[in-house]
RNA sequence: GGGUCGGUAGCUCAAUCGGUAGAGCAGUGGCCUUUUAAGCCAUUGGUUCCGGGUUCGAGUCCCGGCCGGCCUACCA
């Protein structure tokens, strides 16, 4: 595509401002005439834009010289002196560049900068009678040329099929999305602080799976040409966390990438990060311990605040003891009678219509009643609530509940209205993990993990496992309201022109 | 997959009932030595997503396609 355009575009086009990359290429092409590198291979940095703003303290005038570089996103020029701002990793600053000061030849050439170039600039710090920390060049230089012009300055990006496809463009002038990712990249970095100081080590396992277990989820089929056979990406981690207790890693987690082939929504990208951590001598209240202090401590340290603003309603608050609630108990306040349990399924799909839901008439007497919950109760909880005692057909790898054989040790932390972390007491019975695999191998879904389950028979030592997914998380954590924002490349179908 | 809304200059958006496609920013030329979406004067730039159709005439109406938003479905 955009080779085509350099042949196009040689000496002969006019250039009288309507192909913008028309007009940059041909300073370009001066640039290299006059023997000048527009793409240079370095500049000597020695302050970021946010160091250099705080060297100036609150009442200094001036201050030192610093060097820093970064992309041109404001340009204003005068007839002898120009202001024009740059970005840098750290953020924006402000440069004043003065005729008298680097000498009309430079100052000429300066005047030919484009919007977008990357450049270098050198000289001592000042403030500018309203105020702004501003670097007084002495020096600049050009190290890198745009030959494309940026999105408007003011309205920034707003297609969001090119926010997405054309990330780079987004980063760079809408300040909220640059943010995001810092944020989320604060998140994660603190997430694995938070685990690390616990004596958890951080481990890889395969993505590539002969047999994908874990969750039930529909996988993305591949080939492995060397050995000629079919591999499954993964849908979870957790199987193979649990090998690692087998083998005596006995606090593990891994925070990675997990694909699922299933839908796009807002809350859903078919390959999405997760965290999975699993700590033996402890069971689903250890766990759930552990991630209120996980998320509590996560928000408090990446983004400085326990409480949540969302779009519309109250904040989030992350402080404090979290709710704590039976499955049972949610579903008969939201159907409003005690008998719920009692009644066949037939009675139960009646009262789904009342709720204002649609329910598949083939589903379980226990899948009509996870409905309920699903497309009812799960969006009221926006404060954090530990969803706890879920009946056991829904997740075969935790223990059964004690005084109670219908239910299991899990909880379900629900947060936004949406799940956010599922926990368990792991099973760790062999014959048990069987049956129940065996339960659910006729499901279009799932699949018998034989190796696994020969893995526990070695004996696995009682542990408390969690899953968090980190998307969902950064959702809540930074006011986005959609999972594609939080991703910096969201899965998009392929575009068949250039972007 | 289904429903629905949308796609106009590099970007953000207008365009009446079907009647000459416009503005701001960006760009180009000029003025301007403390600007803050800098300002002033002049000015370039269009396959109106693509392909058909109706019409004297289509950005606008109809059909098909492509891409996207939202809702929904699938979803441990």
């Amino acid at each position: 595509m955009s080779q085509e355009q350099f042949q196009e575009n040689d000496s002969s086009v006019s250039l009288d401002g309507s192909d913008q990359f028309a007009v940059r290429q041909a300073k370009l092409d001066q640039l290299r005439e006059a023997g000048q590198d527009p793409y240079r291979s370095n500049w000597a940095q020695t302050h970021t834009s946010g160091e250099a703003l705080e060297l100036l303290s609150e009442d200094a005038e001036e201050g030192p010289e610093v060097s820093v570089a970064g992309r041109i996103v404001a340009f204003r020029l005068m007839g002898k002196a120009s202001f024009l701002k740059i970005i840098d990793r750290d953020g924006k600053i402000q440069s004043y560049v003065r005729k008298d000061e680097i000498g009309e030849e430079e100052y000429a050439r300066f005047k030919k900068l484009d919007l977008g170039d990357f450049i270098g600039i050198r000289g001592p710090l000042f403030r500018t009678k309203t105020g702004e920390v501003t670097i007084r060049a002495k020096e600049y230089g050009l190290v890198s040329k745009a030959l494309r012009p940026l999105p408007e300055k003011w309205h920034g990006l707003t297609d969001n099929d090119q926010i997405y496809r054309q990330r780079y463009l987004d980063l760079i002038v809408n300040e909220e999305s640059r943010k995001r990712f810092q944020d989320r990249s604060r998140v994660i970095r603190e997430i694995r602080e938070f685990f690390w100081e616990r004596g958890f080590l951080e481990v890889e396992t395969p993505m590539l799976q002969a047999v994908s277990g874990g969750a039930a989820a529909r996988p993305f089929r591949t080939h492995f040409n060397a050995l000629d056979c079919d591999f499954n990406l993964r849908i979870a981690l957790e199987l193979h966390l649990k090998r690692l207790l087998v083998g005596g890693f006995d606090r593990v987690f891994e925070v990675g990438r997990v694909f699922r082939n299933e839908g796009l929504s807002r809350r859903h990208n078919p390959e999405f990060t997760m965290l999975e951590a699993y700590q033996a001598y402890t069971d689903y209240r250890g766990m759930m311990e552990l991630t209120r202090s996980l998320i509590q401590q996560v928000a408090e340290k990446a983004l400085g605040k326990l409480q949540m603003e969302r779009e519309e309603g109250d904040p989030i608050d992350l402080s404090g003891e979290w709710r704590e609630v039976k499955y049972k108990d949610l579903i008969l306040e939201a159907v409003g009678r005690d008998d719920w349990f009692e009644l066949p399924k037939e009675r139960k799909l009646e009262k789904t219509k009342d709720l204002g839901i649609e329910v598949d008439p083939e589903l379980e007497d226990f899948e009509v009643t996870n409905d309920v919950f699903e497309k009812v109760i799960e969006q009221t909880l926006i404060q954090p609530t530990f969803v706890t005692h879920i009946p056991r057909e829904l997740c075969p790898l935790a223990k059964i509940t004690e005084d109670d054989e219908s239910t299991i040790d899990v909880f379900e932390l629900c947060i936004n209205g949406q799940e956010i972390a599922p926990a368990y007491s792991e099973q760790n019975d062999p014959f048990v993990q069987r049956e129940a695999f065996m339960r659910q191998v006729g499901e279009e879904t799932q699949e018998l993990d034989d190796d696994f389950l020969l893995a526990l028979e070695h004996g696995m030592p009682p542990a408390g496992g969690m899953g968090l997914g980190i998307d969902r998380l950064v959702i809540f954590l930074t006011g986005a309201s959609n999972i594609r924002d939080t991703i910096l490349f969201p899965t998009l179908r392929p575009s068949t022109e250039g972007a």
